[in-house]
DNA sequence: GAGTGGTCTAGACCACACG
DNA sequence: GTGTGGTCTAGACCACTCA
């Protein structure tokens, strides 16, 4: 009769320290701030490592923490907006906007996209391989599948190759026009190429955009695009300015 | 000189656990299948639990596995696309769509909401609570906030509660009109009572889609909706039809 | 009650960053 | 080298489902 709380419903050491903590790093932190490392902080909650390190995932799923091997747990800031959504009739990338480091190969595209490109199975595409950039960080990296019949001036000159050709084929998209497109948004973890060019480590968090591209009546380029899921909120319209920070709906009254 | 694979760079075992067995299920496996428990399994490749668990969970994020306690592990349909962007100018939830069990309340939204009202930061407004069904599984719940300046016409007839004020609150808005919309979508962790709904457990992953409604010049409603990120891929436009698994993108040609 | 996944522990060693 | 987070182990007990 101690204790003023009934533990009927015993709501595990885990979920509680995550909330224990946010509130923390509400009150008593600021953003960048370094917390106490995982050993420190478990021996303080009295919990193994295991289970602080059960919370901090979370938080950091939740884009409220950044930790990196060697250095330490960090405050994270608010998530970015970013606008996902370009005019209808414009193709991405057009001049100096945020996409970089574009690289091109011929390969065969994983058997959805050619579906979505009602390409042969086995038949290859151009693919341009680039990374966003905001702020100096990378925020996604792409695929670009362009199959050869979007871009019939090329085949003319296959000398150029790497950076020089993904300009090349960027180009001649633009030369197509762009009459609508088509977007999905799914959850996947980072496969080892991307998370490299993303700076995390491999099975990260992702958000998944899979992007349609439509000129001359048909399905003219597919795009699958890996966003960062703990730095990014993915916008549609103009959403992208506001200041969200998303747990706050946490405590709402009733 | 007996290994044929050199071990420089030693990938982590719970990732190659999950190449594995994501193969597997490829190739050996049906949907709705039930998989050996873990314990088995665990033992069938020599690792500890805990580090057969963490490959299983990537399985799950990436929505090709489904767990139940006290039940076992299953394989996953493919994710079901689920249309999130409404008709420009109509409120969702007309008539006979996928929303369902609205509740009503009144009560303070969380700042965030408040600041994209334009409300004060402890006005309460109504807020209507409903799950989306589909296929008579719940893939989100919802909470629509409306103040009280979007349907003047509520105060004088404030009898009703719970589901009726639910519809009345809706119908009042499909009078009021809509002139657009705004979304943005990211990553976060179940909270309990939506967990409840979505018949996860609490911190489950879920997409995120915040919408705000535009009518008569301003802010006329603000939804805040968690989409399960495991069985739901969000759709704008027509992609939704497709079928894509995005895991056949591990297998690209180079 | 038997069997499942979920939580938790107390250790150990490894890969990485930084001074 | 020192300190950090990342991986892994071999157990234990709990909450849940179902026959």
């Amino acid at each position: 009769m101690g204790t003023t709380q009934l533990e009927s419903v015993p709501e595990p050491k885990y979920w509680h320290l995550k909330t224990v903590i946010g509130e923390a790093l509400d009150s008593d932190f600021t953003v960048g701030e370094i917390l106490p490392n995982e050993r420190d902080l478990a021996a303080r909650f009295g919990v193994a490592r295991a289970t602080l390190r059960q919370a901090l995932e979370q938080l950091e799923l939740e884009g409220r923490l950044q930790r990196r091997r060697g250095v330490g747990t960090t405050v994270a800031p608010p998530r970015m907006g970013v606008d996902v959504s370009t005019s209808q009739h414009e193709w991405p990338g057009s001049d100096t906007d945020a996409w970089q480091a574009a690289e091109c190969t011929v390969a065969v595209p994983p058997v959805a996209v050619a579906r979505m490109l009602d390409t042969d199975a086995d038949e290859a595409t151009h693919t341009v391989r680039r990374v966003r950039m905001i702020h100096g960080q990378p925020v996604a990296a792409e695929l670009l599948f362009v199959p050869a019949a979007s871009v019939p001036a090329l085949p003319a000159i296959d000398a150029p190759s790497g950076p020089a050709l993904a300009r090349v084929v960027l180009r001649e998209l633009q030369r197509l026009g762009l009459e609508g497109q088509d977007r999905a948004v799914e959850l996947g973890s980072a496969r080892a190429d991307d998370a490299r060019e993303l700076d995390r480590l491999p099975g990260a968090p992702v958000l998944v955009v899979t992007t349609r591209y439509f000129a001359e009546g048909r399905t003219a380029a597919v795009s699958v695009a890996t966003y960062r899921a703990d730095t990014c909120r993915l916008t549609f319209g103009d959403l992208g300015d506001l200041q969200i920070s998303h747990h706050d709906q946490e405590r709402r009254a009733s």
